[in-house]
DNA sequence: AGATGTGACTTAAACGTTTAAGTAAAACCA
DNA sequence: TGGTTTTACTTAAACGTTTAAGTCACATCT
């Protein structure tokens, strides 16, 4: 019944712990002889090292912690498959945990995975207080953290993130050139007053920018908000349509809330893109499978996770001396029909 | 630099190791100027007790292990929140591996998790083979198992399945009473000879017996196979509408095919319900996202997450001694646009 | 007053590994 | 041949906790 460990199989193979040791680690001292009979031992009684044990005494987990805001977001489990992927191709461990927007939540699962004693930390999206981690990361000694899509103003802590300015620019001026003259946007919640100038809140800027070089009108009569959120991007889009002058475009700042515009467009009987036009930010999977389907500004998300990776994994082997890294990626436009001049369209 | 450990905390408050392991464990004995004392210490050296040395010490991780076929797929992301939570209520952690749908990584997942010694595992989909999962229940001693959606044949595994035959008879049903008669059913791959007589399989028994009560045909030029896929659901389709005889209605065995289905039906300009009556089955989040949205049987799945967890936890207090449960649960019916009679939607 | 009990700790072993340091035999060299 | 090096191990301490067992001062009982 008891479990089997090391001891176990040395007194089997007639050898010390410290043999078995080092023909489970593969050193390369041991006879073939010698590490035959160990292994036929490891074989016959199902001995599998005690992880737990060797993190105690090597002082590593082989294995890194992940936070993210919201696991069944599609938009962050590609981000998870990437890390996933590039974690496992070296042998190391990920642990996830979800704080389904809570932020209580993300700042436990930061603590326990702490003291897990991770060998590095990624944050994914908003679920962990700029002030827990901070608080973390005054103590003594710290592992490595990476941010994606989250701007932290912290000097330890890396952030990955995506040039929102720049692709809200290039989903603006795709639809001008389409033709499209009055261009809306259903941007994010307001953001508080400076503090963030960063990430998704500078999709408004790019927007603007992209007006104001094609010399189109780019004020807040052309101007919505909703909350990220699928049936906020639904009202939001009721509410530009229910405006004197009704729009002939519409810029979304992520595929949830134009999914939602979508849907108002449809209950309303209006033609997407033949009365009018829409384009979405993300590409999550479902953006190619709806009717029609949603020109969107495509994230590299698996890129983002594996970044996230090999950014950590240089930290980690710069040991507490690593500085961190900013590195801003770029969200590339995919064409679909949502967005075609209804001349080409139809 | 070094980290802070008990010794650090102890030196510092002027008592010994176990009088901080009382009051960082919450014990009763220590009187409370000597809680305060510690606590004191604790604080000023930002002390975090280390998970890793207690397992070791407790034998336990407060912890569990999961690993999913795909943490892209929104049906199990549902079921992992559902998991999460209950575990989160009771102080649990859970360690979540993607297996990406490729077998080898579920049972290296598999390995690891059990190298770290967790209380227990839940397996979420088709991610570990039976095999390998075998050679593990048959060590010396092994934590429980449960399984979500995967029905292994193995005396100490507790599985917890939908009741598919049910679902779709229910489904067809819920098309015939619609009025529909000629009812066709797009299936998962062809299970191989008997060996599947379970889980989602048992889609097209259940299809069979409704139509065969009310007396409708249910025959092979009635079905086509998919492979759960949203590309293999468009294809499908467009291979039953090439049949001689056009279906009124179809029911899709997943509701990414079901999307796939509608997606073919919008581009050859066929009309949802009017022309075509459609039904899935999982009710993913995006069922009710599309245009029209998407009748479906609805999993229970964050119910299957909590049970999980309920079912593990039962396990893991009756000690190796545990009898594996099997549990049934009813998929219900959700009712949306895509199924109405012509004359109810007209 | 002496025995007994209780309260508030401390001591030290243990959990299952890794690994530096030690050792004994064999191999090599002059 | 005698000394040195190499090979193939073993010994034992350490990692940071928990916890059973021990201790010692003090209160309580008869």
């Amino acid at each position: 019944m008891a479990k089997v460990t090391i001891k176990d199989v040395a007194a089997r193979s007639g050898v010390s712990v410290a043999t078995v040791s080092a023909v489970v680690n593969e050193a390369d001292w041991v006879t073939d002889a010698t590490r035959a009979r160990v292994q036929r031992a490891v074989a016959e009684l199902g001995y599998r090292p005690n992880r737990v044990a060797r993190s105690l005494k090597t002082q590593r987990a082989d294995a890194v912690g992940a936070i993210v805001s919201d696991v069944t977001n599609p938009f962050f489990t590609e981000i998870i498959r990437g890390l996933s992927h590039a974690l496992q191709e070296r042998g190391r461990n990920l642990f996830l945990c979800d704080a389904d927007h809570r932020f209580e939540l993300g700042d436990a699962h930061l603590e326990m995975l702490i003291e897990q004693q991770v060998d590095g930390l990624v944050i994914i999206g908003d679920s962990v207080r700029e002030a827990s981690l901070q608080s973390y990361l005054r103590r003594r000694s710290h592992v490595p953290v990476v941010a994606i899509e989250r701007d932290y103003d912290l000097p330890d802590v890396s952030c990955l993130l995506v040039d929102s300015e720049q692709g809200a620019y290039v989903a603006t001026r795709h639809l001008i050139e389409q033709g499209f003259e009055r261009i809306a946007y259903i941007a994010g919640p307001q953001e508080g007053a400076g503090s963030l100038t960063y990430g998704r809140a500078m999709r408004t800027a790019g927007w603007r920018r992209a007006l104001a070089e094609a010399g189109l009108p780019n004020d807040d009569e052309w101007l919505a908000r909703g909350t990220f959120r699928y049936e906020s991007g639904a009202s939001a889009m009721r509410d530009l349509l229910s405006r004197p002058v009704r729009p002939d475009a519409v810029f979304v700042a992520n595929d949830m809330m134009a999914l939602g515009a979508m849907h108002a467009l449809h209950e309303m009987g209006l033609r997407i893109p033949d009365d009018l036009a829409l384009v979405g930010f993300d590409d999550i999977p479902v953006a190619a499978l709806v009717a029609p389907p949603l020109t969107t500004m495509a994230m590299p998300k698996r890129r983002l996770g594996r970044a996230a990776h090999d950014v950590l994994r240089a930290h980690i082997a710069d040991g507490p001396g690593y500085t961190a890294v900013r590195r801003t990626f770029e969200a590339d436009l995919v064409v679909r029909a949502s967005s075609l001049a209804a001349t080409l369209a139809g």
